[in-house]
DNA sequence: TGTTAATGACCGACCAGTCAGTCATAAACG
DNA sequence: CGTTTATGACTGACTGGTCGGTCATTAACA
């Protein structure tokens, strides 16, 4: 009869357990369409379960989509930090790791989701603007001032427009969450085939 | 005590301000958020009569986002027929035709809706692949093609990958939606700095 | 006057959020 | 140690409200 087990827990266990459960819910209907029902019996629990731990829906997706950019954030800082480290490959490291973090994992929905609801919680959107997008641009914007002094870039001028960097990225989420089942896209090739058009050749100048 | 005047309208025009109403509705408060009710509202008629053109509301849904991208499709074709047009400027037309046609006109919630709904509604998904996505791509693909036979091309390799060239209109469309109130986005400015990029210089090979 | 189009009150499914009650756990007691 | 009692995490039936869709009625027209 499937009898349900009642199970105490550690609240701070319980509180993940519920966001792993709405991650799932929300990024594969979306916000309006998952219900809190189907996020406490994903998690496993009885629905007001879910708001001993969080006040409403909103809160819950709000908390939900603030804290998975969390853990990104350190990885981008790294990039620009060791000098040494030559641009061009700092920028490949970039989608290497957008690719291994973000594009090939569940994390990719996720931001599909914030594109999508983005408009209707400014609260996120600010949020996400300000913690991931413009630390994000500031960190390419001195990649790419270090790549053009170096005489590495084959137009200079894009060094004033470092979201030309997320553009593939940003194409890659939305083909492969949106066109992938119609038609493939090889996100590796289109990131090589985007560097090698920024950089100059790497036998050329050294 | 504001009498709401009946009045009887040909059916096409009508359905054209059934299809009006909606297109602002949705756009600005997405699918799951917009009420039948507003709609009818907004076109200055009851409920019921929306019922008497569509039949629910998914059917406006999918009938106003297939229906607005039509007129688009006839535009895209022209710029890869003529083959005196020099590709750069070929997809120079493209940026311009886009910012004119799309971004800078109320259709960019419209794409942005896509973007947002798209893969609750697989129907609509598909369309615009197969309608304005593959076109796009085939015609930016001969584009680029004879591009690179003409030595027009930093990194002849893109030829195999027009989704870039989507890139960077694609960022335009997300950042004005979602990210222009916090940081201005000089879109032309981004179209030019990419071209640029794209080609060399016209003052090197003619 | 008969026909057609428009209306809006109404229906019922759906769902976020509530709360009175349950029970696993563990502290207090004998 | 067993037994009793207190705790609060957990449950799920329930409520109040919302909204897609219907249809009997009514107005406009030919």
């Amino acid at each position: 009869m499937a009898e349900r087990k009642r199970e105490k827990r550690d609240p701070q266990q319980r509180r993940a357990e519920i966001l792993a459960a709405a991650f799932a819910c929300f990024s594969e209907r979306g916000f309006a369409a998952t219900r809190m029902e189907d996020v406490a019996a994903r998690a496993g629990i009885a629905k007001g379960t879910v708001y001993l731990h969080f006040p409403d829906k909103e809160a819950l997706f709000t908390e939900l989509v603030s804290g998975i950019a969390t853990p990104i954030l350190g990885q981008i800082d790294g990039l620009a930090a060791n000098e040494a480290i030559p641009p061009r490959f700092a920028i490949a490291m970039f989608y290497t790791l957008f690719k291994r973090e973000v594009l090939e994992t569940e994390r990719r929905h996720l931001l599909r989701l914030i594109l999508a609801e983005g408009p209707m919680f400014p609260a996120v959107t600010e949020f996400y603007h300000r913690e991931i997008i413009s630390k994000g641009l500031g960190v390419l914007r001195i990649l790419l001032a270090r790549a053009a002094a170096r005489g590495d870039l084959r137009n200079p001028a894009i060094a004033e427009v470092p979201q030309i960097v997320i553009a593939p990225a940003l194409l890659s989420i939305v083909w492969t969450t949106l066109f992938e089942a119609y038609e493939h896209l090889d996100t590796q090739n289109l990131f090589d085939a985007f560097l090698e058009t920024l950089f100059v050749p790497e036998g050329g100048a050294k």
